[in-house]
DNA sequence: ATCAAAATCACCCGAAAGTATGAAGGAAAA
DNA sequence: TTTTCCTTCATACTTTCGGGTGATTTTGAT
């Protein structure tokens, strides 16, 4: 397949030379011009031919593929990452606000930057949390980090 | 540089090409023969410029990078799960005792608790966490909590 | 349509946390 | 022996947190 198609291109080339031949005889025929641009006549040439072996290279070499392999180190975590535990969430009944919350308290947040992240008031956040700490049993907010992340509630 | 070379490509192809040119005068001055032969000279002609084309067709060309990425597995040896890096530790500057107080704030503590535990007052707890703070840049206890598990200044 | 849970917000007040500054005793390093 | 750092403590002040209570609006399920 791969050497018939080659020799399809091959055979193209051939005709194509050919007519080209035919071009040029013809044009030595039928223009005088010819001999006075002589060296145009030849640009001509000298350009059409380069054409097609630009052409020609496109269409008979194979593309130059340059592999580049990259080593890329994946890390596995062989412990099992603890995935959070929804069971645990529900029985808590901790809700998907007041988990959102938990979230923010864990990574460091005050009240007033959950807040303004949520886009509730200083007062809901509030709630929330007091409802959380109700929830967990737990009377501050490092302790709720403590505990959720004991139950894997969170991360 | 990627331009540049390109220029390179571009430039010595011009030269190429005046060079060429240059050839064709001088044959053409030199040699009667090209007045009886034309065809030859021209199939010449033809021949030498498919060549240069073909040759720039090669050069010019960007290889088709073909970036194989090979992903190697590596495994953290997690039997011993994150050890606390001591190393970090002197490296903020913290203190024995303040890894005490940061230790029982991540439990979940209040400095009060804290200070009862330690056998000290209320204030030098204070004047500790406040320090861990500073040195772990932090504003918040929480905050310091978090950015210690990051670090793995504790467990 | 109704009912319960969830989410929202407000106000007050006391408790806890955090800041700033200063200071004193002790241990280790220079 | 100084000097530096650690540890301790204090006072005063500000900010944040948390509890208590109550209320409205959404939303989801029956």
């Amino acid at each position: 397949m791969q050497l018939n198609e080659k020799y399809k291109e091959v055979l193209l080339y051939g005709i194509s030379m050919a007519m080209l031949v035919l071009l040029l005889k013809w044009l030595e025929a039928h223009f005088i011009i010819l001999n006075y641009r002589l060296d145009l006549f030849i640009g001509v040439i000298a350009i059409l031919f380069m054409v097609l072996g630009i052409w020609l290279a496109f269409k008979l070499v194979k593309p130059k593929v340059e592999t580049r392999i990259i080593e890329k180190e994946i890390y596995i975590d062989n412990t099992v990452p603890k995935e959070i535990d929804t069971n645990e969430i529900k029985k808590l009944g901790i809700s998907k606000r007041e988990l959102e919350v938990l979230d923010l308290i864990a990574a460091g947040l005050s009240n007033d930057e959950i807040a303004k992240k949520l886009f509730v008031s200083l007062n809901t956040v509030k709630t929330h949390s007091s409802s959380i700490f109700l929830k967990l049993d737990v009377k501050r907010r490092t302790q709720a980090i403590e505990k959720a992340k004991r139950l894997n509630i969170i991360h």
